[in-house]
DNA sequence: TCAATATTGGACAAGATAGTCTTATTCTAG
DNA sequence: CTAGAATAAGACTATCTTGTCCAATATTGA
């Protein structure tokens, strides 16, 4: 029903938020979501041209939320990979139908306004405080904090991308 | 979002719900659905592998509904073309989360029942019912009672396939 | 400036979905 | 029993999605 790229673009923006406001790198984000490392590359440049993310080549670098985790909705993330398309018009091209939509098509245009519903409520933010005694995804070492770093907090960027530019949506 | 085949399959059902329980030959189903004829003969095979439809071979066949109108949910429709997947467990196979969902998936989880909610809750009865002066699919006149016969209802089956044999669910 | 790190982007392969075509098979009518 | 009507079924093509690989580019730190 949703495709693979959904599914891999929420799985990698719930690990991003869950190590806001730190960047992480592909790999990492690959290997803590169990998604192949240069497919999850692909989707996240899909998100970093959405503006959901902000990317950071170079040393240090790596990919980060662009938006604040309470401001972010799953909907949001969904729609920048995988856009839900709401039913407007007959897909029949129906003179007779006119904009109205027929019995069948209003339907399904009001399931497909129900995934909306249930994506635009849930925020980033909530995820994360639901934590019911599971991480959102896993408890995964990511590469960099165990095998670089010890600190819990990177080294302050030279930019300062460490704020969100973006308090809401785009 | 949806596939095109759950698309057509439901404007075939549709289709012939609004003749029930007069045998719709395909291609009237696919010139009325505005459907690839040969493509729809695919799709209306599913729908009888799957018992929603029942197909008499030879002259005067066609397919009809195996399921009253009043007992067929879209939800069936799109279950037999393109089963709606619930998530029942964590898709990474983590052993921390075992049968009890994450946050994240729990929402995506929920997203799919809001679909299956929406889809269960209405029959075929209540689409044909709700024509706001619009007729469900179209107003195109079959080929079979335009040109071969103008009784509004064919001649009996000599086997007797008119009733209904499936009340509800299979 | 040099070297290491990390994203960017494009080419490429495999698999699923969508759509087409042709040949069987089944049934009715006469 | 035969001819015609209609579905059944399978092979086949095209397109989109998923997934892989590699070279180019940008950035940081020394």
């Amino acid at each position: 029903m949703f495709s693979q790229t959904v599914e891999y673009a929420l799985r990698a923006v719930v690990f991003l938020a869950h190590r806001s406001p730190n960047p992480g790198i592909c790999e990492d984000i690959a290997l803590g979501t169990k998604v192949p490392r240069p497919y999850m590359a692909k989707v996240l440049q899909g998100l970093v041209k959405a503006k959901i993310l902000h990317s950071q080549r170079g040393l240090g670098g790596g990919v980060t939320l662009n938006i604040e985790p309470a401001n972010l909705t799953l909907l949001q993330v969904v729609n920048a990979v995988d856009p839900i398309k709401r039913i407007t018009r007959c897909p029949l091209d129906l003179a007779s139908h006119g904009v109205k939509l027929c019995p069948l098509h209003r339907r399904v245009d009001s399931a497909l306004a129900s995934i909306e519903q249930a994506f635009g409520s849930t925020t980033l933010a909530e995820i994360l405080s639901e934590t019911g005694g599971s991480i959102p995804l896993c408890d995964f070492s990511p590469k960099r904090f165990t095998l670089n770093q010890v600190t819990a907090v990177p080294p302050e960027r030279k930019k300062g991308r460490q704020s969100f530019p973006n308090s809401g949506k785009d």
